[in-house]
DNA sequence: GTCCCTGCAAAAGTTTTGCATTGCG
DNA sequence: CGCAATGCAAAACTTTTGCAGGGAC
């Protein structure tokens, strides 16, 4: 069954398209630098500064996700939008993909001790990989 | 009972005393900057290549922590070493302390399933502070 | 024609380093 | 004296913005 592409609420452009789909197409969470340098391996022409504002709109739309999660201070961008959490190698940097879901209870449980209301959580483990270990 | 003062592994200077003292009376998760500002009350000559080394030196000998839990940029640093979680205010940027404690299964299921010798955990929730909420 | 988008460049914010000097041991 | 620490300044890195030109509608 073919998925209907819903037709995204801001003007799609090539060189947008081309950051959605490197971001997409990325399995390793890499930063808006790395993804400059591969987006321009196809559009050669594109500026850095249009490749910034492609991910900080795609982030305010909720198509990608903006991650502080590397060991280095730059931000790093996921295509996977759906739930989940990362873990990290302290020794090589490598970031993971992790499928937790912390129970409810436990936002309930920080809603009630803090009086916020509590929208979400990022969760990031931290280790070795199995290179590394 | 007193607490004995175990000597720190690395030369004490008034600089280094000073720095480590503003990070524990601190209880807002200052970044390197404002600590320089609160060090600078205290010892008005000191610079901030000083500071930002200090709490480098700190951080490597787990006197205090190293946070990426703001919305801007900033590294943001945490005087209180014991574990436990944060929550910050996606309105007005408050960063709260939190104890959850997450169950060991939960790491022990991700080393599991990644195959990553998992060390421990950074988790931060999101939500709206009383104030703002 | 108007407005949004792009590309280039520069500014801003944070982190890191080079180096001469200082000062403790 | 010898070496680590400091203070100042500059460099490096990332993020953000200004602006003129160009294309879409």
């Amino acid at each position: 069954m073919a998925v209907t592409a819903e037709p995204l609420p801001f003007r799609q452009t090539p060189q947008r398209t081309a950051v959605l789909e490197a971001v997409r197409h990325a399995d390793d969470h890499p930063t808006a630098l790395e993804i400059y340098r591969r987006v321009r391996a196809v559009r050669s022409g594109i500026g850095f500064a249009t490749v910034y504002r492609a991910l900080n709109l795609l982030v305010e739309h909720g198509e990608i996700l903006e991650l502080q999660v590397g060991e280095d201070t730059a931000a790093r961008y996921d295509g996977n939008v759906a739930s989940h959490d990362h873990i990290r190698c302290t020794a090589c940097g490598a970031i993971g993909d992790v499928h937790l879901d912390l129970e409810p209870a436990a936002s309930r449980r920080v809603a009630a001790a803090t009086g916020y209301a509590v929208d979400g959580y990022e969760l990031t483990f931290l280790g070795r990989c199995p290179g590394c270990a």
